[in-house]
DNA sequence: CAAATCGGTTCAAATAGTGAACCGACGATG
DNA sequence: CATCGTCGGTTCACTATTTGAACCGATTTG
């Protein structure tokens, strides 16, 4: 592990519940020293991704994210390409409909669409996501490469609610089935008046790019309906894979659906898809 | 200068213009060793700051930057702090409006507000800034700290029109002159049609957190109409400064606006004064 | 098909990171 | 009001990590 590493996952120490963290709690959580905590966040300050409270002392994450996020989406506009897509399901299902990614060893709601029911589920947009306790996460675990399932199967697995899976063999039970049917669902799990149902969206290397969730009401979501709107999000997310110029594996279940596509051939590089008409820009 | 210095400076290579760099162009560029940059590259990827495209093994940034993005906004919601007083400047004037933050040593728009004419000044978001030939630029230099300002002017500064500001000595005068009035005024100088006018709002340690900037078709922009929307400027500036729980310092021209302002004391924190529920702000 | 360039690897030498001890300041607690 | 614990931050001998020239096989170029 080299010293950017751990600089980095320092970063990983913020959430939603903790948005300040002093130095000498930092250098605890984290485990190194408190020199060193001292110097990489000093090094994190300088590239402007902490800052510290004036009064307090304390670090926050820092401004250089607006930028760096701005230009993420700037070279590969994840989000904008696939919202249509989960407006379609939106519409189709009448259902809170979300997407989630995973980067940096998260996984995190990076758009949400709320349904138009009098009662919805409110999912908060850069959420992070327990990977045993939601569909997007079993959706996640089931679809990804087996050494990386691996990776995450063997931690530890929080229990939300009486119906949460947490044991290891019982989680991979549920993963084989959702693989042979395409779509993973979370009955009450983490949330316990939801219901929710994710379907993988495939990128260029055949990696599971992002989830497509539908976050119901448990009480609305009868075996038919579950049924009815996995086999939309299926399709919808098929169709978001290849929009995305990239394939779902052969071994998904949905494969098939939109195998005669002839677009954008495997060529393509996203650079080449979208190369933006430009301005000047200060750059080195 | 630390290795994790380095390794986040490798990330200042991408741009608008430069989406995608492979291994050797970045070890150029950054004037590190190849092998040193790689193994950089690669801590950062495995945080999901850079991924590799598959085809081309080159690298871009990651998604990890959309959940930091998201989580920097739950933390200390600025941009939609600042949105509304954008807005009634908009509003107010009838042209482009948008504001830029320093972060990481660069200069970038993070929110616009289009005008309603039907001539307008499109501004990109997510563009950096030069500082020496924009409003903003030069704002964020005028009341910046000297100091800092001193590292900015002594880079050599860009001439993109004829008018554009490069030697140090009239950039030097000009800022004195923008110290007096509160504001700044960049005509022609980096756009031969766009004169913008820009203004600073403080942030709790008296640094300038953002610029609020005019950018308006230059031909509209008489002195009157100058004077009049820049005054309209730095009154709501100073009001976003109050509304950040700061206060001009009392070199400001426009302090005196509100200084009967009573609210948010001082001892008010960034964490304690406004935790959001609500949605930050993505790609919209 | 030779020359150049690409991404990536290796390993001895050099440099940068580490962490125990320490500092002054602050806030509780007796 | 003295004591204790903790805070953010500094120091420096020790040591582990980073460095970079040389090298590799695979592509690309002339």
């Amino acid at each position: 592990m080299t010293t950017v590493d751990k600089a980095l996952s320092l970063l990983d120490h913020f959430s939603n519940e903790q948005t300040e963290i002093g130095l000498s709690a930092f250098a605890r959580r984290a485990g190194y020293d408190k020199s060193a905590v001292l110097r990489m966040l000093s090094a994190l300050g300088r590239a402007g991704f902490v800052e510290q409270d004036p009064q307090s002392r304390k670090y926050r994450l820092g401004g250089a994210f607006l930028r760096f996020a701005r230009l993420r989406e700037a070279t590969f506009p994840l989000i904008d390409l696939l919202r249509p897509f989960a407006m379609r399901l939106n519409e189709a299902t009448s259902e809170t409909v979300h997407i989630s990614h995973f980067a940096g060893s998260r996984l995190s709601t990076i758009l949400v669409i709320d349904g138009p029911r009098t009662t919805r589920v409110h999912v908060n947009r850069g959420m992070t996501l327990p990977l045993n306790a939601t569909a997007s996460g079993l959706c996640w675990l089931a679809f990804s490469a087996p050494d990386i399932r691996e990776d995450h199967l063997s931690a530890t697995q929080a229990q939300y609610q009486e119906g949460t899976l947490t044991d290891r063999a019982s989680i991979e039970a549920h993963l084989e089935g959702f693989q042979a049917t395409g779509y993973s669902l979370a009955e009450r799990s983490f949330d316990s008046d939801v219901t929710s149902v994710a379907v993988p969206i495939f990128g260029m290397r055949g990696e599971v790019l992002a989830c497509l969730s539908i976050a119901a009401v448990a009480s609305r979501m009868t075996p038919e309906i579950i049924e009815r709107n996995s086999q939309l999000a299926v399709q919808i997310a098929v169709e978001a894979t290849f929009a995305l110029g990239a394939t779902p594996p052969s071994t998904y279940p949905g494969a098939t659906l939109r195998s005669t596509y002839s677009g954008a051939t495997s060529r393509s590089t996203y650079s080449g898809a979208t190369p933006r008409p430009s301005s000047p820009e200060g750059s080195d």
